[in-house]
RNA sequence: CGGGGUGUGGCCUAGUUGGUAAGGCGCGUGCUUUGGGAGCACGAGAUCGUGGGUUCGAGUCCCGCCACCCCGACCA
């Protein structure tokens, strides 16, 4: 029997979910605290997971249209002033730079908390006319917002992410821009990490500074609780009529245009931690999985050796024999430790599949696959597992999905006094849909009682006459309540 | 910003009434091993978070500071 090890050094989920998450995130190497506050490393499987998820984003980001550019890191102090409920929202969150050269600087410089306000500053230089409309741009960059207390990938003084922005000619065109936008991140949190994400419309409250209204994806992660997924705003004039982003329109009127902005950061690999993980680690969505299948020889002597890398050999080159196939990310790993050790390590990384393969598999023509998921083990003679390799991951992939939504069902009530969300909450937890009248007042009287916010009014809620959680007034519709990251 | 906690090789920890730092993991080398985190041997690795104070002598006692973690508050 193996002594404790240190997959049981992981706290189990059940126990500390946050202890749980920052030893997944420390142990399987994603990233580590660095020397500044409040700002991490991300280390290479980390980051190859961010690689993933970012290829994909990028790929639906030009599909639609938009060109990848860059603005500076830098946004001098009155551009950032400029748009008044913008700069309100952000300025306590807000990094300044107010020497350089070894003077005072003139004119402050923030380091970016997002770009709106350099952006619109830019473009006004570039749009003059509606055939200059609309303009699809997006950008890859660190964005740095100054946090009372962070942690690893979910909320991080400086972090990755993509920032979209776009003009357009119309309101109308705007509109459907914030659309487009979230289809993307849909797109890519439920087909490419299977995450179940419910859409909806922030509330007033909950809106990004600046904008008129604000878009969003919510998910559950395996505690029960809501982390916002991705946003997309509608900035309708209010950037353009800060900077003076005006063009002339068909008809010859001089029109300020309309803007949107969507954004999409590094705290999605938190959320496919803390979605899909368990307590031996993280457990990958195939398609953004760094390595899919994880090949591990046995042997013993070296004859055994010799014959168990000739199966392999004869299996990779199988597999790579059709594009499928070869598209599969296969690592064999030949390292000079013993197989337990491997098991441990992969798994720990959440690989989907492991292939072992020993003499009495090699004997038998075969193959040995475990599937992370469950740990089910199955004998595969080995020429059939290389043809069936990409159908058993999607089958994996559409497993993961269903899990995970699965447990969002299972975990997401109606509470039609405040009563029944605050106990509810304090018990199983969960998402909770809800009555509310739509007044800020109650909303904040709510997050300030129990601790819980609107995470969103669903695109998907029924109309439902009701009576508000907090003041018994006329509500139209429920909407969606939890405890979020 | 409030409350709590922790700082000792890369990691986890021990360190007695104050006496000159110990163990485990990991790491390196060699041999034996390999179907769920292998064993043995040898070896490298620490100005004990930091600054002061008390003392013949401080990891240990006193004061200040810093950092990090947890829980709140706040937060895209």
């Amino acid at each position: 029997m193996p002594k404790e090890g240190f997959v049981t050094s992981i706290t189990r989920q059940s126990e500390d979910f946050p202890g749980w998450y920052n030893d997944v995130v420390l142990k399987a190497e994603l990233a580590d605290y660095s020397a500044v506050k409040g700002c991490m490393i991300i280390r290479p499987y980390g980051y190859a997971i961010w690689e993933s998820m970012q290829g994909e984003l990028d790929r639906h980001i030009k599909a639609t249209g938009h060109s990848n550019m860059y603005f500076p890191l830098f946004v001098p102090k009155s551009l950032l002033d400029k748009e008044a409920s913008h700069v309100e929202g952000f300025n306590p969150q807000v990094a300044w730079v107010t020497h350089a050269g070894g003077k005072k600087l003139e004119e402050w410089l923030a380091i970016r908390p997002t770009s709106e306000a350099i952006i619109a500053e830019s473009v006004k230089d570039w749009i003059h006319s509606y055939r200059d409309l609309p303009m699809l741009m997006n950008i890859w960059n660190n964005v740095v917002r100054w946090e009372m207390r962070t942690r690893l990938f979910l909320r991080t003084t400086e972090f990755l992410w993509q920032e979209a922005h776009t003009f357009h000619a119309t309101a109308e065109e705007a509109a459907d821009e914030v659309r487009t936008g979230l289809d993307c991140y849909v797109k890519v949190a439920q087909d490419w990490l299977a995450i179940p994400v419910i859409q909806g419309r922030k509330t007033e409250a909950e809106k990004f500074p600046g904008a008129d209204y604000t878009w969003c994806i919510e998910a559950m992660m395996r505690d029960k609780k809501a982390l916002q997924a991705g946003t997309s705003h509608n900035l309708g004039q209010n950037f353009a009529r800060a900077a003076g982003i005006e063009f002339l329109d068909r008809d010859n009127i001089r029109k300020h245009a309309y803007g949107t902005s969507w954004g999409f950061s590094t705290r999605m690999v938190g959320a496919t931690i803390m979605t899909h993980g368990d307590d031996s680690g993280l457990v990958m969505p195939p398609n953004a999985a760094p390595v899919q299948v994880v090949v591990v020889p046995i042997f013993r002597k070296d004859e055994e050796k010799a014959a168990v890398a000739e199966a392999i050999d004869k299996f990779t080159a199988a597999l790579a024999s059709t594009p499928e196939g070869k598209a599969v990310r296969v690592k064999v790993d030949w390292r000079e430790e013993s197989p337990g050790f491997k098991y441990n390590h992969w798994e720990l990384r959440g690989v989907p599949f492991r292939l072992e393969i020993g003499p009495r598999d090699v004997a038998a023509g075969q193959g040995m696959l475990v599937k992370r998921v469950d740990r089910s083990k199955e004998p595969v003679p080995l020429m059939q597992l290389a043809a069936e390799m990409p159908a058993r991951l999607a089958a994996y992939q559409a497993e993961l999905f269903q899990r995970a939504l699965d447990f969002r069902a299972a975990n997401t009530h109606n509470a039609d006094t405040f009563e029944q969300l605050r106990d509810g909450l304090d018990g199983e937890g969960g998402f909770f849909m809800a009555p509310w009248c739509g007044d800020t007042k109650c909303e904040k009287q709510i997050n300030e009682e129990i601790g819980a916010t609107i995470r969103c009014i669903p695109f998907d809620s029924p109309d439902e006459k009701g009576k508000c959680l907090k003041c018994g007034g006329e509500s139209e519709r429920r909407v969606l309540f939890a405890r979020a990251y």
